[in-house]
DNA sequence: ATCAGATCAAAGCACTGCTTATGATCAGGG
DNA sequence: CCCTGATCATAAGCAGTGCTTTGATCTGAT
């Protein structure tokens, strides 16, 4: 059963005649006489007598009616949430966040999209890259913030990467280290230290930093939270490398913080499916991020 | 929204891709292609991201589904609906009938129907002729069971007259009446008689037998109860002419009964508006009515 | 009696909408 | 590593649905 002719039929049923429906839908009585027709052929009984000053509808037609009105609510409904969804006047957002951006960037970025679209609603999931890459890939998330050391940590196919900025790395000694009174510390100073490492793609840029002055660190412990790292090198057990975004979340009171190039740089942006932004909601939270990255 | 857009989208959320809709529909795979982008033109938004071995619904294209596959049940709802009606597994005739049919057609065309068709419900209304045609035209019944004595009884533009036949008017005579024993009674022998009649058309058909015969009937006693009007009959309140149907319904044990061309016949039919006969109950208890009446 | 309203019917044309053809991208297998 | 087969989109073309136009009938009201 064609719904349009459904509605056509409703429309007949509210407006009492074929012309009237017709005025009301813009087209002339013969389409809506046509369209009855066809509606009644297909049901195989009369849905409604003619007669001079309208039409009345049979048993069939005010049965057909109730579920006419019924489908109408539908659409009506189905329409109101579209436009609800497409004003930003409901709408989720999925992310997924490495800590550290989870601990700054995320949460500006929440505030403001809260203040701009209070009905919005976001949910984060703190994840590091990979596993960030693997929420986005299942569904489970829209957007997924994820860093990079050397290349663009661009993903499987049909994800999009979007650069948000490049953030330096620092060095983090204990407070009584014998490296923290000089002025200017080089990679090749640390061979004989113990380390502090993070998750796996740090690990493999301190490697990367530390192959690059001739050694291999001595990695005592790992932890891919940057409290806890900063932590162990606070009590002398090592030195470490952290983002300035992780010691802009967290600083350790007594840790010794000495930036340098030598220690490289971490990009960071967005991952998304392709024509994700075509979802307004997702479009909203990427130019939050965007606009808080950039401005 | 197009609802049938809505139901397209139905149909790719369930198959999981826009190729597997399209074979399923039977079309295309750019038809469908196309169907979803109007459908995104139309709520602003994307409903379903694409990506090689398939589509996944986006959040607006998970709302969406929820009403589309509303709407498609309510579909399925007035499609099995309307075949219940059109195949007489459901549906209801109203009935509106003058006294002896109500007696003695009706309930014998009702048993005919709900042997034939058990799920129908009937409901009978029992009214003159003229109520009869007033509540037909008011939409309260859809089928009049009415007699008519000399023109037949077609009702008022729009409504169609069925014959069903006719029946002779018999002369109803107290027991003990001096006119009792003769052979032939003719209109002429009861001009000093005290009359007992029917309801209006009733009333005028005897009068138009009496003028035949050359004299007014004195009128003693009024009522459309054909029981009413034997047992006043049986104690000698007067005479009284009865279609058969009525003597069929009821016979008082004392009256009698003297038949004769001379006092006219009555037509009985259906009234039914037109295209009544189009809903498949109306007919199935027209063909029940025609039926009994002719075989 | 005429007019205004309703209806149906037939014929014509325009536009919607499906098909065909093509190209791009991605996953799996030899 | 390339090839095959799957997905998608886009563009162009044609056909058929479906709307309009026109004309006629009928009822009810002025």
């Amino acid at each position: 059963m064609d719904p349009r002719r459904l509605l056509i039929f409703r429309e007949v049923a509210r407006a009492g005649s074929i012309s009237a429906a017709a005025r009301a839908l813009g087209w002339t009585q013969p389409a809506v006489s046509q369209h009855l027709r066809a509606l009644e052929r297909e049901t195989g009984c009369a849905l409604l007598l003619r007669g001079a000053g309208g039409v009345e509808l049979t048993e069939p037609g005010r049965a057909l009616l109730t579920r006419a009105d019924a489908v109408a609510a539908h659409l009506h409904m189905a329409e109101q949430e579209m436009a609800a969804l497409t004003t930003l006047q409901r709408g989720t957002v999925r992310l997924a966040a490495f800590p550290s951006a989870a601990a700054t960037l995320v949460p500006r970025a929440v505030a403001g999209l809260r203040r701009r679209h209070p009905d919005l609603d976001v949910t984060l999931a703190e994840a590091e890259p990979p596993e960030a890459v693997a929420l986005l890939e299942e569904g489970a998330v829209d957007l997924a913030l994820v860093f990079g050391y050397d290349d663009e940590p661009v993903g499987p196919a049909g994800l999009v990467w979007l650069p948000l900025g490049e953030e330096p790395v620092h060095l983090v000694l204990p407070p009584d280290h014998r490296l923290a009174q000089r002025r200017a510390v080089a990679p090749a100073d640390l061979a004989e230290e113990p380390w502090v490492v993070g998750c796996p793609r740090c690990r493999e840029h301190a490697v990367l930093v530390c192959a690059g002055a001739g050694f291999e660190p001595q990695v005592r412990h790992v932890s891919d939270d940057y409290v806890v790292v900063q932590n162990l090198v606070a009590v002398g057990l090592g030195v470490a490398l952290l983002p300035r975004s992780a010691l802009e979340a967290y600083r350790h009171p007594q840790v010794v913080v000495r930036e340098s190039a030598a220690w490289g740089t971490r990009t960071f942006g967005v991952l998304h499916r392709e024509g994700a932004p075509a979802v307004p909601a997702t479009a909203a939270a990427l130019r939050e991020l965007v606009g808080l990255a950039s401005g």
